[in-house]
DNA sequence: TCAATGCTTCGATTAGCATCGAACTATGAA
DNA sequence: TTCATAGTTCGATGCTAATCGAAGCATTGA
């Protein structure tokens, strides 16, 4: 009937609440079961099937079986990006769900997004970086300033690695929790790398929780209030 | 129920046939009448106008009333971004339409997709750079090399200002005619802002045709064949 | 005023699909 | 082998939403 490729297919693919729920659940980068989506989503395991295999078969998730368990993840980077600039639209028009975030308060303190830093300690990131002119924000969106970009290659960020990839610089993402903006994009995956590396903080095992030692909060601190 | 933006909202919106053939006609960046949706997406007036309804609530598009017809548009860079990922999903998991492409031979040749060029020389430009190394593309997508920033600087192009922009600076779209990729995002966006400024070629009024002069399809030739 | 065009609202029909209960397969543990 | 857990398939149900015909506004032009 019409031209080109069917966005149509994948958008549908996306536009059904228990799917969507699952996706936004594996934005967490983690590999989950399906019985964990089928929590996630709020429905039984027999329709969480149903789903999964739909978003198998749009390559949408890719699975992975280990012993009785099948655990799914997304299927690539765009899929990642799919999602958060359908977040943002989302965050613009104002359709938001009316839920508080986690109730684990070491969640709601730091916690991994995908692969970004969330939580009252990312939105105080995004905050500061913003306040000491690193990065900008207006209408259409984030963007690092010149000083930022000197900030990134100080910071030991290899820039231009970043921007090889596919994925958008800087994005904002609404956090859940906080309910302000906090950092997403190749950067913000970037600058949480980079705190892995500087011993700052580490990711608790099998949980979304991002833990910083005393001394790695202190620099964070610093970092963000100079 | 669950946290977080509801994707699923605005997923949905873009996930029915007629609406995203609707949106996909949008992406050329003019401004079209109900009617004209209704003849692109193939459905009746009526039909054109509950879909149009519902994208307006969902701010998906923007009305503008002029005389006795509605011009919509697109209601903003994030929405041409959206449409752009899918795009780009859909074509990496092979939901792709049947079709050969627009039949007018001019339209084959160069014509606007949104706001970058398409068609042959849309393609030949995404090949030539290419072929200079003035662009690389992976698995991950397409980026400008350390050349291809020289390139652009020396082609009268102001990268810092497209990248203070939310839109990424590089991305491959699929050509509906050629069935191959041609350059969109912000640089691709801009690199046919220049070919106007330098009277390489303009934009035929009313259609998406856009036509070289004999000297300006010289001077494209040998951009990307030096 | 009348007619034509652009678009929307109403109502009825239809089709697709999300959902779940129940039964079935597969892996692992006792 | 037997039991338990993880996951899927099947079938039935019910709801939502897309679709279009017909009628209703609104704007423009004669």
């Amino acid at each position: 009937m019409k031209e080109g490729p069917d966005i149509a297919r994948v958008a549908a693919l996306l536009g059904d609440p228990a799917r969507a729920n699952m996706l936004t659940a594996l934005m967490s980068g983690r590999a989950l079961t399906a019985t964990e989506l089928a929590q996630e989503a709020g429905v039984t395991p027999q329709t969480a099937s149903s789903h999964l295999a739909k978003l198998e078969a749009g390559q949408i998730v890719t699975p992975r079986k280990q012993g009785r368990h099948r655990y799914f993840t997304l299927s690539g980077p765009d899929i990642v990006e799919a999602l958060e600039v359908l977040m943002g639209i989302a965050n613009r028009v104002g359709h938001n769900r009316v839920r508080t975030g986690p109730k684990d308060p070491e969640l709601r303190k730091a916690r991994v997004c995908y692969d970004h830093l969330a939580g009252d300690m990312g939105v105080a990131l995004f905050d500061g970086l913003a306040k000491r002119k690193l990065i900008a924000s207006d209408l259409n969106g984030v963007a690092l300033t010149p000083a930022g970009i000197d900030f990134a290659s100080e910071f030991g960020i290899d820039l231009d690695g970043l921007r090889a990839k596919r994925r958008p610089l800087c994005r904002e993402c609404l956090d859940w929790s906080a309910r302000q903006s906090h950092l997403a994009g190749s950067f913000g995956a970037a600058l949480l790398d980079r705190f892995y590396d500087l011993g700052w903080a580490r990711r608790v095992t099998d949980s979304r929780i991002v833990r910083f030692s005393n001394a790695g909060e202190k620099s964070f601190r610093d970092l963000i209030n100079p």
